[in-house]
DNA sequence: TGTGATATGTAATATTATAACAATAACATT
DNA sequence: AATGTTATTGTTATAATATTACATATCACA
């Protein structure tokens, strides 16, 4: 893991952050959005829609659209993030001030570090601009093996 | 488009790139890998695995893993790049100086610049040792609007 | 030519995501 | 409160992407 620490302050976070967010933007923050969010948090690493849609069980009435539109909802307001390239969804570590954030993805631990980099992110910019290049999303993923599972590893 | 050309060159290119590739490494260039390969190129943009599998036609006896094997061959040696947030793969542009690269891909257009950029490998090399992250494999995809279909804006 | 390794064929299925339309709930205006 | 309007959720079906498992064919090479 990157981190071992008390998770449920993470979720009630994560949700406390996205009633303010709501509330300011005057989106409705839904039972069924509060929950799949809480459920994407819970996961730690990145959590697959289908099995949000299992841990859903019965108290909603959840379909794969119920998820995915409520995952389209988190996504659209900064509130969880998609990583491409394992088709999983993580919740925003920083909603409110977000801006130029790249996903360190551990293969082992499965967790996913949200990290900004003002450097890389201005390189970018360069890059882009030399192209002539109007970017709309940038996608920044490096996977690999995290400081905590170097460690471990042979240990085991 | 990101430049108009004689598109038939970049695929013969392409292919004798690849045939001095797999020669060199040992690999066996088969007639359905080359036939992948040239339709990959083919399509200009990004090409989508189940239009590859229709392009196939009945020159092969072509079922999905028949596509998807070819392009993990493809993959794994560098000739060919899955780009994640298009579920699509496209030529490598530089198969035998393969380092740092990046793509810039046109939502209008559908077409995906590979390109090289040293500022933006290195820093990310500082990003990733900052955190004490080992990397594996790092993906960057910038999806926006090139130059050509910037100017073609409303013009048509 | 025989043998093991690599590649391809084939059928089935798993995984990820969306379309289309109906029902309901929330909100705004009278 | 009754009404019209929009946003949300329910529901069914299906599309799009990808893999498993096992059979067969081809290749490399002894
Ligand atoms: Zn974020
Ligand atoms: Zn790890
Ligand atoms: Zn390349
Ligand atoms: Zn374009």
């Amino acid at each position: 893991m990157f981190a071992k620490h008390e998770h449920a302050h993470c979720i009630e976070d994560a949700v406390k952050s996205a009633e303010r967010i709501c509330e300011e933007r005057n989106l409705r923050f839904t039972d069924l959005r509060r929950r799949v969010l809480e459920l994407v948090w819970q996961n730690h690493g990145a959590a697959k829609a289908y099995d949000l849609l299992d841990q859903l069980g019965d108290e909603y009435s959840a379909k794969p659209p119920t998820v995915y539109r409520a995952l389209d909802f988190l996504q659209e307001n900064g509130l969880v993030h998609k990583i491409n390239s394992l088709n999983a969804y993580v919740g925003c570590q920083h909603p409110l001030e977000h801006r130029d954030c790249f996903f360190l993805i551990c293969s082992d631990c499965q967790e996913v570090a949200e990290c900004c980099a003002g450097d890389v992110a201005s390189s970018i910019r360069e890059l882009v601009a030399a192209h002539h290049f109007a970017p709309r999303r940038t996608t920044v993923e490096i996977e690999g093996q995290c400081q905590q599972c170097q460690q471990c590893q042979g240990l085991d």
